[in-house]
RNA sequence: GGGGGCGUAGCUCAGUGGUUAGAGCACGGGACUCAUAAUCCCUUGGUCGCAGGUUCGAAUCCUGCCGCCCCUACCA
C-alpha cells in the first residue's frame, strides 16, 4: 500500500444524475470521499476532491419539458439542489462538476475527436429490441422476460437497427487484463474491495465493442464531432468528468497522481473496464500520453461500496417509501449534529461487499457509546479536573509513570499511526476511527487506576495529579487530531478549548495540516488555558418503552 | 439462463491455513464519583449458514445445497 510518491491526492465521487433528488446514497459516497480527502489534507497532501452532477440524458430534457422549462433551466435548478445539500453538509470538494458546463463539453469534444481520428471509435450499427412507445431500447434479457413485448403498453418490441459510433473495447481486453495483473502483482488492486475484482475480470474476457453515441436526444447533450445527428452517450460523457475538470496546467498533476474513484457497486463495470480502456485509447492520441501515465497506472483505483438498505434489508427506494430523503437527513443533523451523521455513515457504512442497514436504534447506540460516552465524556472529565485543581491551566507533566501506574497511551500512539495510515490507503474508515477511540478508552482506564480526583485531596500529591491530567489531556489532544476527518466540527471546538486553535486555522478553506507533527507526544505547553465548555456530544436520552 | 459476492456471539462487525475464534454495544456481578446517571474491572454468551472433501491442522482452500445481494448495452 503506497501513497502517491509526490504527496498528491485526487479523490472523486460519481457525478449524480440530475433528475434525482439528493438522497442517502449520494450523501454517503460523497461523505466517504470527504473523510478521505480531509485525512489527506490533515497529513499535508496536496489534495483535490471532485464531485458534481451529470446532466445529459434524454430523460432530463423530457422531464424539463414536463415542467415547461428548458433542459438547462431544469438542470440548473437540480444542480443547485445538489450543491446546496453538499454545502450544508460541509463537504470540502474543491470543485463541482456540471456536464453542461462549457469546460466539460469542450474537453469531451476534444477527446472524442481524438478517438475518432485514432480509429478506436468507428461508425457501426446497433441492433436491439426497441420499445416504440417508450422510445428506448430494452436489454435482451429484459425483453425476453417480458416475452418481447413492451413492459409498459404490452405492444410487441421491434428489432431496430441504428447507426451509432462504437468504441473498440474488445481491442483492449488484453491490455486491461494485463493492467489488472500488474496491479495485483504490485499489491494494489485496481478494483477494491478485492472481492469485486473477479466478476469484472471474467467479464472483460468476453467484452465486446460498445456503442458510445445515441440518436434522439433532442439536442440535449454533447454532439459527436462531425456528426450533429449523434449525441455522445451520457455514460461516456459522464466518465470523462474525472478528466475534464483536472485537464489544465494547474490541476493536471492531480490526474497524474492517480485518482481514487469512490462508486457504488452497481456502476462498477463502467469504472472498472470502460473507463481505463478509454484512458488507454486516449493516451495513444497525439498529446495525450499523460492520460495513462505511470502514476495513473500505479495508483488510480476504483473503490466500490455497497448499499444502505432499510432495517428489514430491502433496498431503499422511493416506491417502497423507506427512502432517506433530504428532509430525513436534515432531521438527523438537527437532532444529533452533522458530525454524528458523518461518524455513523463513515464507520458503520457499507464500504465492504455487504449492504448495511440504516437503523435509527443503531444510530443512537453508536452516537451515545462512541461519541457521547467515550470521546465527549472523556474530554469533559479531564478538562473539568484541570479546571478544578489547576486553575484551568495545563499542568506540567514529569513522568509517564505516576503512582506506580504507567500510561500506555504514549506507546500506543506510535503503533496507531502507521496502522491508521495503511487503513486509510485501503479505504478502511472504521479502523482508524476505532484506533482513536482505543486511545480515549485508555485515558478513562488510566483515570480509574490513578484516581487523580482522590489524590487531589492531599496537597502533597498535587504534582502527581498534574502529571496524570497532563498525560490525559495530551492523549485526548492526539485522539482529537486522529478523529478530525470524521468529526471535524467538534474536534475544532475542542481544539479551541485547549489552545490548539491554530490547527483549525491551518486546515481552514481546505488548507493542509501536519499530522505527523501534531500526533507527537508533548505538544501542549504547561500553563495553556483549558476551557471545559458545553458537552461536545450531549447524551441522547432514549425514551423508555413500556 | 450466465458471471460474481456475502452468510462469524442477541446487535454491528474484525479475523483468508496454525496455539483454548476476537472487539464494541446489549445482558449479569462488583468498584468509583472527576465527568454528559457518564467511567473502570470481571463474568456470561458462538456446532464460524448446512453437508461433504483436501490437509498433520479450516471460519479461512475445493464441491454441492439453502438464504440474501450485485452485474448481465441507456436513469451515475
Amino acid at each position: 500500500m503506497t501513497t502517491p510518491a509526490d504527496n498528491t491526492f485526487y479523490v472523486t465521487t460519481p457525478i449524480y444524475y440530475v433528475n434525482d433528488k439528493p438522497h442517502l446514497g449520494h450523501v454517503y459516497t460523497t461523505m466517504v470521499a470527504d473523510v478521505v480527502a480531509r485525512y489527506h489534507r490533515l497529513r499535508g497532501d496536496d489534495t483535490f476532491f471532485l464531485t458534481g452532477v451529470d446532466e445529459h440524458a434524454a430523460k432530463v430534457s423530457d422531464k424539463a419539458a414536463e415542467y415547461d422549462l428548458s433542459p438547462q433551466e431544469w438542470a440548473d435548478q437540480n444542480a443547485a439542489a445538489f450543491r446546496g445539500t453538499f454545502e450544508k453538509l460541509e463537504m470540502t470538494n474543491n470543485d463541482f462538476v456540471r456536464t453542461s458546463s462549457q469546460r466539460h463539453k469542450d474537453k469531451v469534444t476534444e477527446y472524442v475527436s481524438a478517438l475518432l481520428k485514432s480509429g478506436d471509435v468507428y461508425e457501426g450499427e446497433y441492433v436491439g429490441w426497441y420499445d416504440a412507445g417508450q422510445e428506448e431500447y430494452v436489454p435482451e434479457n429484459k425483453a425476453k422476460d417480458n416475452d418481447y413485448k413492451s413492459e409498459v403498453n404490452g405492444k410487441p418490441l421491434v428489432k431496430k437497427t441504428e447507426k451509432n459510433y462504437f468504441f473498440k473495447l474488445e481491442k483492449y481486453r488484453d491490455d486491461l487484463l494485463a493492467f489488472y495483473a500488474e496491479r495485483d502483482l504490485a499489491g494494489k488492486g485496481y478494483v477494491q474491495p478485492e472481492a469485486r475484482k473477479n466478476e469484472v475480470v471474467n467479464r472483460i474476457k468476453e467484452a465486446n465493442d460498445i456503442p458510445i453515441s445515441r440518436t434522439g436526444s433532442g439536442g440535449w447533450g454533447i454532439p459527436v464531432p462531425g456528426d450533429e445527428e449523434q449525441t455522445i452517450y451520457v455514460w461516456i460523457d459522464a466518465l470523462f468528468n474525472y478528466l475534464t475538470y483536472v485537464d489544465d496546467d494547474e490541476r493536471r498533476h492531480y490526474w497524474a497522481s492517480g485518482a481514487t474513484h469512490f462508486i457504488a457497486k452497481d456502476i462498477l463495470w463502467f469504472h472498472a473496464a470502460i473507463w481505463p480502456a478509454l484512458q488507454m485509447a486516449l493516451s495513444k492520441c497525439d498529446g495525450y500520453a499523460w492520460v495513462w501515465g505511470e502514476g495513473v497506472q500505479q495508483n488510480q483505483l476504483v473503490y466500490s461500496h455497497s448499499y444502505w438498505v432499510s432495517e428489514s434489508g430491502e433496498k431503499m427506494s422511493k416506491s417502497l417509501g423507506n427512502f432517506l430523503d433530504p428532509a430525513a437527513i436534515d432531521n438527523y443533523v438537527e437532532e444529533f449534529g452533522l458530525d454524528a451523521l458523518r461518524y455513523f455513515l463513515a464507520t458503520r457504512g457499507p464500504l465492504g461487499t455487504t449492504d448495511s442497514a440504516f437503523s435509527p436504534d443503531l444510530f443512537v447506540e453508536v452516537y451515545n457509546s462512541d461519541l457521547a460516552n467515550t470521546f465527549g465524556n472523556s474530554c469533559s472529565r479531564v478538562s473539568n479536573m484541570i479546571g478544578k485543581y489547576f486553575d484551568a491551566k495545563t499542568p506540567s507533566r514529569q513522568d509517564a509513570k505516576v503512582q506506580g501506574v504507567t500510561f500506555n497511551a504514549e506507546t500506543q500512539i506510535q503503533s496507531i499511526l502507521p496502522g491508521s495510515n495503511s487503513a486509510f490507503n485501503a479505504c478502511n474508515l472504521a479502523g482508524p476511527a476505532n484506533n482513536a477511540l482505543i486511545l480515549v478508552r485508555e485515558v478513562d482506564s488510566y483515570i480509574e487506576k490513578t484516581e487523580p480526583f482522590k489524590l487531589a485531596k492531599d496537597p502533597e500529591k498535587i504534582d502527581d495529579v498534574g502529571a496524570v491530567l497532563g498525560n490525559c489531556i495530551e492523549a485526548l489532544r492526539i485522539a482529537s487530531v486522529l478523529l478530525w476527518p470524521f468529526i471535524p466540527d467538534k474536534c475544532e471546538a475542542f481544539w479551541s478549548r485547549i489552545g490548539c486553535g491554530h490547527y483549525a486555522e491551518q486546515l481552514k478553506d481546505n488548507g493542509t495540516g501536519d499530522l505527523e507533527a501534531w500526533v507527537k507526544w508533548g505538544q501542549l505547553k504547561p500553563g495553556t488555558p483549558i476551557e471545559k465548555g458545553e458537552a461536545l456530544f450531549p447524551r441522547y436520552q432514549v425514551e423508555k418503552k413500556p
